[in-house]
DNA sequence: AAATGTTTCGAAAACGTTTTCGTGTTAAAA
DNA sequence: TTTTAACACGAAAACGTTTTCGAAACATTT
């Protein structure tokens, strides 16, 4: 087992000095070409590559960057993650995850992790627990010292920082939009509780969709599901909680569901009641994830484009980390969504 | 906005040496009460937090650990990641993500660009197109120079290092004998080109399990789909084999697929078929994702455990990271797979 | 022969830590 | 008063780089 040879190896096995070893290696004119062919051979023979962590410290910079997301085994934030991967790497810089399980602890703790040098901007998405408690210190802290951040999807307006966002508003609007024009009289909206954003920006789509049709928002036809009882195999509590908002208004012939896995139980439980998709009730999902494409019927669903959030994170964060320009001009960007029409609506 | 406080300026603010403070931040007993107290309440005002790259630096010890995985928008290696992070997290250690896309060149260059210095260790699972290569130098050289690897799922006997495999072999074969004792008279496979060697392994499964019922293997049964040509987009190519399978084998009872799209696929097929399941056909995949949970009727399925496959590779890798022991008794760990019954068969 | 210029290299500082070892000061013991 | 011990602190090296600056060695010009 050879261990990773550095330049004061080879500056000692060649008899020169460490400097005269870098300045060869980078083809150096001060070098002479005898001495730097030598050592460029040398290097070559034991494979020298410089230390990343050397060059770190001396450069104060480590090209690599830290992302923060509430959770990975989620289609759409591991496309986000991919998209940042694809444009990081491109740029020579790597990515170091932290998830934070929604927990405003492990969001502080992985941050302060990462903070102390070991990455040079942040790229993150805010946790549920964070949202409710509206607390940011953490975020502004890091700002303050000089470390960029980049906020996607669940954003905060508090911060001042760069922003990625989808339009979540004008994408559920469509959504129901469509619904309307095909013919539904009455659309339910399936949704979470206000706190996360991203949920009430949804719903206030819904509504103006409605009420751009003359239609007035029943409250009865708008289910809030508590998030917080809904774990991965525990589907059973949201299960009866839809049951009974068709039971208590059979007239729904349209549904509006804020993500894939209200989107596909309504499907399950209407195949149980008996009534058939699309012809007597229409459906249309949010997050184009695999349930929505592998669905049967196909799931007609509003595309988040997550590949192309996470490429405009990054390239948002690699740019104010080399231009040194940290919160000035901040900005937010808005990736539109996509209407991906399946066999749930008509 | 202020920088990051070092141990030289609250040195020079303090009119104390560097080594004093350091000392005093550490409690050591060296240090007067005085002193000690003040230097902790001037760094605690300041946020004093070390940096990380300098003590990486000093300690030749990154404290991070870089996981490489062929594809990240996947239920089963997200899982793993999670586990992963889980583990290394509570032990201290980052964990870095290189995406490899199922690339020998990527797979390559992400390790490169990880090797030098910037972790302790690797977590990987090996590219598709590298299995098909069959070049495994950069694994081998990467352990030569003692850095360790721990693999997952997909590995090869040729690379001598920590492995945690899942029993593709016993995983498949349950699921077959299930499907037989259920009364399938008929049961296909449709699998991957055998170079995927899980896959290979999940074919022996089938056959063997046939072979204990007294059953000969049938050619026309087992359907090889070549992957290449299947994109997330791209599904046709695969439905119309699948389709082409069941209209020249109409006797066709069962079906084990070696992953979650081949089995949905199947039930799409069969529904258009006109067959219900589980009556007319019954199915078994692989790979406990969100597809095998919310497809209707729900899919049996064979669970691999991806989180505690996660948790384990690093609780090997740490050990052996803090071990310093490295390449001696590598060790090969198989998780247990588990048949999850849905509705898809009897 | 002296002055100047060019080529080639090395010493040293810097990045931010930790740790070993030495040293000056003071207090206790002889 | 002298010796010893305890205490409190600082200098310096080390981790592996890059880069500035100075300086030999040699060549060229006057």
């Amino acid at each position: 087992m050879k261990r990773k040879v550095t330049l004061k190896q080879i500056a000692r096995e060649l008899d020169v000095s460490i400097s005269t070893v870098s300045k060869a290696l980078k083809n150096s004119k001060e070098i002479s070409e005898d001495t730097r062919e030598k050592v460029q051979a040398f290097a070559k023979l034991y494979n020298y590559k410089p230390n990343n962590i050397a060059l770190s410290l001396k450069n104060r910079k480590t090209k690599t960057i830290g992302v923060i997301i509430p959770e990975i085994v989620h289609h759409f934030f591991s496309k986000v993650i991919r998209g940042i991967e694809l444009y990081a790497n491109n740029k020579g810089y790597n990515v170091i995850v932290g998830l934070s399980n929604e927990s405003f602890d492990k969001e502080v703790i992985n941050m302060e992790m990462l903070a102390n040098g070991s990455i040079d901007g942040f790229i993150l998405s805010i946790s549920k627990e964070t949202l409710q408690l509206q607390d940011y210190h953490h975020f502004n802290e890091t700002i303050n010292q000089g470390m960029p951040i980049v906020m996607f999807d669940r954003v905060v307006k508090e911060i001042n920082c760069d922003k990625v966002i989808v339009d979540d508003y004008k994408g559920a609007k469509n959504a129901v939009t469509k619904l309307l024009k095909n013919g539904c009289k009455n659309v339910a909206l399936i949704t979470t509780k206000d706190y996360v954003n991203v949920g009430r920006f949804r719903t206030q789509g819904y509504i103006s969709a409605l009420e751009d049709h003359q239609l007035v928002p029943e409250p009865s036809l708008i289910l809030k599901v508590d998030d917080e009882s809904l774990t991965e195999y525990n589907l059973s509590n949201l299960e009866t909680e839809i049951t009974q908002l068709f039971q208590e208004n059979p007239k729904i012939d349209g549904v509006f569901a804020v993500n894939e896995i209200y989107a596909i139980t309504v499907m399950k439980i209407a195949r149980k009641l008996g009534k058939e998709i699309p012809d007597d009730l229409q459906i249309i999902g949010f997050t184009d994830g695999v349930l929505s494409r592998h669905a049967i019927p196909g799931l007609t669903t509003v595309s988040q484009h997550g590949q192309k959030i996470g490429e405009k994170t990054a390239e948002l964060l690699i740019e104010r980390i080399e231009k040194e320009d940290f919160s000035e001009n901040v900005q937010t960007i808005v990736v539109e969504t996509e209407l991906i029409e399946r066999e749930s609506t008509k």
